[in-house]
DNA sequence: ACCTGAACACCGTTCAAGT
DNA sequence: ACCTGAACACCGTTCAAGT
């Protein structure tokens, strides 16, 4: 062994993840992360071509872990709007576990750090296949997107909390869930 | 005269704004502010606490002035929708024409940037004050919340670009909003 | 009271040098 | 191929020193 240490890019990741939960994208050092691997920061750059490509690594996970989610919540059995608010629900539960990768993965980023198009796709596909359940595969992409909005804006508001004033706030957000999925019933889709 | 340069608060917060504007949070650094002010980095420190407290104000300002647009688009001549619809917009444009401040304001922020309580009631106020009308003030706050996170969860999905697959995004959410304000008036208020 | 330069503890990244 | 220490250009912040 030519060397005292070798990293292993699975470490690196792993490393790389922990900080992230701990402290947020800011904590995400190449120098703090090396510290961890016992490692000198340049060495790091062996297996990542820098710290955006290494977040870009990190909100990949991310969005795939939360499409895997969405997924399964969205083919549990049950009606149309009982896994539609099961998909809400761990959308939420997502972000309330894993608020800084959650924050990192919809925060403002630079083009430099953006995953690839097909992840967001995929991520994003098991909403569509529901909303075209109810809907129709015509009108699921407007409609999926205004289940989004909903969601991801209730999401966020309440993680910045942004809810002080009202203790109750899931109710609000149930109910109007709710509505959009009356109306979209009301609508006339395939069910 | 006892030296060359005098900090006037004014000319460093109008900097700082310029900095947020231009380059986002992340552009804001003591050090380019000082060299912007033909000053040195500390002395900054004489006329604000730290950064924290620098990206503060600016915070404060941002949601003053989006408070504001909200406010006008609320009181305008014009039915209750009419006027929501107005304050949706304003949200919108506002993110649109300000995104990095919009960003600071909502975005993850640590406790010590945080500001005051008040100055978020004030934001919504205008919002809460139009609910009232169209369901009353006892369900105010609630359908306030509903509208706020679908109004938010848009404009934050849009400014990330997230909507790519959908060109005519905006379709969709006028349809949802219209819902939500529907409902509301369905279920009884005092207009 | 307000400004300075020097300093401390951080950063991302590059690069010549080692194995 | 992979790791190192030194270096460069950045940070926020403190502090003794000047006026």
């Amino acid at each position: 062994m030519p060397h005292p240490t070798r990293i292993r890019r699975d470490d690196l990741l792993d490393r790389a993840f922990e900080l992230l939960s701990e402290e947020g994208a800011e904590g995400v050092s190449m120098r703090e992360l090396a510290r961890r691997l016992g490692v000198s920061a340049p060495s790091l750059y062996f297996h990542v071509e820098s710290r955006d490509d290494l977040l870009r690594e990190l909100i990949a996970s991310a969005l795939t872990e939360l499409g895997g989610r969405l997924d399964a919540a969205g083919q549990r059995t049950g009606g149309v709007r009982a896994r539609l608010r099961g998909m809400a629900r761990a959308y939420i539960e997502f972000a309330e576990e894993s608020p800084h990768r959650f924050a990192l993965v919809f925060g403002p980023c630079p083009v430099d750090r953006r995953p690839d198009d097909d992840l967001g796709a995929r991520a994003s596909e098991s909403l569509l296949r529901v909303s075209a359940e109810l809907v129709g595969p015509a009108r699921s992409l407007f409609f999926a997107e205004a289940l989004w909005s909903l969601v991801h804006g209730y999401t966020t508001l309440r993680l910045a909390e942004q809810f002080r004033l009202n203790p109750d706030h899931e109710a609000g957000f149930w109910y109007s869930l709710d509505l959009l999925i009356d109306a979209a019933e009301g609508s006339g889709g395939t069910v």
